[in-house]
DNA sequence: CATGAATGAGCCTTCATTCAT
DNA sequence: TATGAATGAAGGCTCATTCAT
């Protein structure tokens, strides 16, 4: 590849990029229906028609936004996974990194329940769904290996089996989590006030719940945290008031 | 109030759950944005005039299908708490009204979503807002009153000071669960088969974390479906195979 | 139906000849991609919305904008098969109406090439597909109507037995006729000066081609075309200076 | 000029022929506001910018398209000019060559529709305009040499002092029988089997009508296909069956 | 000369809302 | 009160043409 034949790729990556971060950022704002393609063109400062040189439909390109995303959050699990510790020490740092995406890309949730639509799904490229699918992958074969694990050690009770409900578990508390604590009306009645903790907490209390040792009462996660942080994720910021 | 106009009045209230009712049908089928008001209008029988006489807005319509449904939950929630038995049995006949809510609400959850939006409460009508808080705070009351008994009664640790936290949790599980249990990766990755069985599990996962007793494993749960089954929901379908 | 009611489907009516109207003239000096919706809702001084009111789609303005000119022409034909005189007048009397037809709807031959695209058809609605089937029956029942006569009569030789070809002679005759007396090439190379003589010419041609008698040089056929415009075409302006 | 500007220049009319057979291919396929010139540059495999060093608009390409068609017509017609024969005959040689035209061009004449609209040769390149004229002038002219060859021999009556229209009506006539053979419901009503035996016999029908011995008849005109096939189409494939 | 990325005007179609009857 | 015809703004997508490299 001659010298400006890269140049050319690389600024077409750019370029990539620059219109999945502004696509985010309005698609956060206003969902999937009102994204208005005009207004991504303008706020890129490119025309319309270079939006459909990299993206085929607006489905295309919203997929292209909520796996960017997923990559992301894959990428966090992984290096989450590599901390040293106990299996429970471990998955704690997963629930560290998904609340440390979460607040990076705070109210990416609704992304995600956009792409439950199956003519959504049809209007999308082949190859952008099926990088879609890896990252989902991706993150899952980060936690059930953490899980596989604490069966194996036996930090999970023998009676636990099936890895995979211990996993769904955790993503539907995590997920669930996220989503309440940011509804105005469950803030008001459940006294929320910042929209971390109480994710955490429920994380804390569904592995319990499995029976997964050390259990919340039996050992000092604060120390825990302090190593997650410092090892795994220096920069994140929104520790500072735990 | 002449016998006329309360006629009128019994024919306005019948002809609002009309709309109502086809209006929950065609918001699951379709969702917000692709809700079609000359659809709706040929469903009901009436014109699309009418239905203006009884909502201001788009958005006025569905918050009030939101209100109803949530009226639905709250009013199953209230049946729910009068069951007789330990607190861990009361509040396991909740979580059996939230699946037999999401049963025949199949897919509510999305309206629920909608209802984030800012711009969408602004074009809503005060009364129908003060209505869906109402109705929030009588599903809240519900689980929370169980939870405080629960707390006085000692079947929760002492340690649990805040009765807010333990409801959080278990909505947020709840409703976590009810929304993971239909993404198709994660029904894969995780080997979902149906959408209640999931929930109803992690809704014990969390009160056996939060320590509630009695646990899982000390008590036959098996026999107090049965009688929840029996006392509280007659009807139900969709426990016959669990 | 009440008085209203027949006062709104009359409006209504009225309203759809506005816009096949205006269509038509659209459609002649654009062609069919370059009609554009937009114009022609101004032209007929009503919104875009009440045009879809009328037509599902573009496609099927268009074929109704063409079913409408056929209709007109099957009436032009019907009238002229009445006719009193022999068969090779009675065709005559058809040719001048094919004629009249084409003086009054300039250009429509281009409307017509448009309806070969199979795409087209597939868009427009069944109802209009058939009414324009309908139409072209009638068309081509009148013309035959007079060719089995003339079969019948002996004033086509014994030799003609399939009356459909010498429809079918006539009518690609015309038609070509029509088509190349506009072309601009043609006029010049070819001596046209207008655009009706050369097609009458080519009919009467065709007749003596087949043998129809009495032939051109048998018969006083200036005297048939009075007769024909007296008593068919009472107000046809083109045929003053023939 | 120098040897590489000689080869640069046989390069330039390479590609350009290699545009014109493409672009024709996806004219007739596509029709011209259908035609795209990106599909163009990947069929010929140079950009689009290559396109526009030939052809200065899209209307510019399309007359390129047509004109190159028209020449390869006036190509026949010359040949079929050198038929040795009556008049008739070489009349003969000539409708056999424009249905060996139309059926290596099959559709073309939708090509030749496209020319009328006046927007369009406004568009196009003085140039391209006037090397169009010059092939019609050609291809007319092929055919008033033998009509006035007629009327000298006296093949054609004395009362036929006008050639051009004799002309006139063997063109229009093929034309439409040409594109009304190809009409769908015209192939219904009028029984039409295949496209080319209707056109023939309409070109013989007309020659009759104008009085050009020998009549159809009285002369065997089979034999004279069988001589103009072998001697001036012996490639040709349609006559097979007739 | 040859390229192809970038442009942006243009257009069909939808649908929430209004209002005269 | 009930109607439904009429509105018109909005938006996704296309593609001929340009021009910097």
């Amino acid at each position: 590849m001659s010298v400006s034949a890269i140049r050319k790729e690389r600024e077409r990556t750019a370029r990539e990029e620059l219109i999945l971060l502004h696509g985010r950022r309005l698609l956060l704002r206003d969902g999937y229906q009102n994204l208005n393609l005009d207004e991504l063109a303008r706020a890129i400062e490119y025309s319309k028609g270079t939006i459909y040189l990299h993206f085929a439909t607006k489905e295309d390109l919203t997929l292209g936004i909520a796996t960017r995303a997923l990559r992301e959050r894959a990428n966090l699990f992984q290096r989450a996974a590599l901390f040293k510790g106990s299996t429970r020490e471990r998955i704690r740092a997963i629930g560290f990194s998904c609340c440390e995406f979460a607040v990076s890309h705070r109210d990416y949730f609704h992304v995600e329940m956009m792409l439950k639509s199956v003519s959504f799904w049809e209007k999308a490229s082949t190859e952008r769904r099926q990088a879609h699918g890896l990252e989902a992958g991706r993150c899952f074969h980060s936690i059930s290996g953490i899980v596989e694990d604490a069966i194996r050690s036996g930090d999970l009770p023998s009676h636990v089996t099936r890895p995979a409900e211990v996993v769904f578990s955790l993503i539907a508390t995590t997920m669930g989590s996220h989503i309440a604590a940011i509804q105005p009306e469950l803030q008001l009645l459940c006294g929320i006030q910042d929209p971390i903790t109480p994710v955490r907490r429920n994380q804390d209390i569904v592995c319990d719940g499995w029976g997964w040792k050390p259990l919340s009462g039996d050992w000092n996660y604060a120390a825990t945290d302090a190593r997650i942080r410092a090892e795994i994720f220096p920069d994140a910021q929104w520790l500072n008031n735990s």
